[in-house]
DNA sequence: GCGAAAACGTGATAAAAATCTCGTTAGCGG
DNA sequence: CCGCTAACGAGATTTTTATCACGTTTTCGC
């Protein structure tokens, strides 16, 4: 299967979570573009793009096999993989995370965490033991570990992603607020909350000026 | 001041940061545009074009003026606003949010968190009491507050839009995994995570799938 | 002062993403 | 069985985003 887009990918993963949620109202054994669009807010067309993109056809008149398209997002993006993960950094952030167990309808499951923090050592979140940064690599290479979640302070990250790098990772998904510089074959996905935040603030402010001017 | 795109917000969110970021190594009163594009992996072009848009203009030779930068960043995205919000849903996601004080840097306070759920009637979290679902309106109306935070389940999230939307609120920060409607005025944020885990375990599947045809 | 180099600003170009148009196909009603 | 309509597929077009190319400004060294 060829590789895709970024944003290709955010959208499939979207009609995914859509399709596969139970919730959706009376679902028949099929669905079409325009109703997957309707309820994302994009263009038809461009859902029908996507799926064809991943080599799901459609039929005229009908529209596309729910069961087909959840398959074939599935196998697309990985889902069937079962993808082990260590987290690194259990602050805040990092606890929150462990305890979220929603991924695994994805494969995704984090099988340690490990900081090198003294008050945390030998605590349970989530009925895990967080584990010192010494046992970061035995454990990595030892399970041949994949993923790499890291929620430490930026100070730490770009060292620790050179650490990480040097054990095999091949994906770092990176909730600190740093950009990391890794070897091309690794992927790095930035999650900047931060960023969300900006947009409001700056419709607020857009609303707040808009005001001014009409009192004056 | 215009209204920008929401990539250009972005990456003066982006720019903001590293700028502000005290931990930035030997910062003298000027910074390039080449220095900025390098740090953060962009074009240079881009990022002239980025201050360009909020009046930032640069001088030959030397650069950009580090605290005019600043300045016009958080003029343009409202930081120097205090946007107060509330927060409805205090599960685990909640709790996190609202226990993590990063944002206040950027203008933005939570000053109350609403739930319905029986068992975290009168609780505290982060030294601030879980207030019952009825008081939400008056508290939004009373206080004029204009951003929501939204971390609750997916079915309830836009019957609670639409509520919030009628008391006043001007933009949502949605954390649930709904696509909401809402009149245009309004600006809806969504914080999707799992998109972020769809690029990485698509890259993963890519992996394996090249791994798999080099053995055969 | 004056030329060279570094950095900006901006119009032109390229690349990516989204949307439109229209021909084709499959089921439906009579 | 036949025309009609709903839905798809794909090429063409438009819009947005990013990059390039080049003229201008400013400092530095001589």
């Amino acid at each position: 299967m060829a590789r895709l887009r970024r944003l290709v990918v955010e959208r499939l993963m979207r009609y995914y979570r859509l399709l596969s949620d139970s919730n959706t109202k009376r679902k028949g054994p099929t669905v079409t573009s325009a109703e997957i669009a309707e309820a994302l807010d994009i263009d038809p067309t461009q859902v029908r793009k996507d799926l064809g993109s991943i080599g799901i056809v459609g039929m005229g008149r009908v529209g596309f096999e729910r069961c087909e398209v959840c398959r074939s997002i599935r196998a697309s993006l990985g889902f069937d993989l079962e993808v082990e993960s260590v987290l690194v950094g259990a602050g805040r952030l990092g606890s929150a995370l462990l305890t979220y167990h929603g991924f695994s309808r994805y494969g995704l499951e984090i099988v340690a965490a490990f900081d090198n923090d003294r008050k945390l050592k030998g605590r349970k979140v989530a009925g895990r033991v967080i584990k010192p940064m010494q046992a970061l690599k035995p454990f990595v290479e030892k399970h041949g570990i994949q993923l790499a979640i890291i929620t430490t302070p930026a100070k730490v990250s770009q060292h620790l992603a050179d650490r990480l790098v040097g054990m095999g990772i091949k994906a770092i998904w990176n909730f600190s607020p740093t950009r990391l510089i890794v070897p091309e074959d690794v992927l790095v996905r930035d999650e900047h909350i931060s960023l969300g935040f900006a947009e409001i603030s700056h419709h607020l402010a857009q609303l707040t000026e808009a005001q001014q001017q009409e009192e004056s």
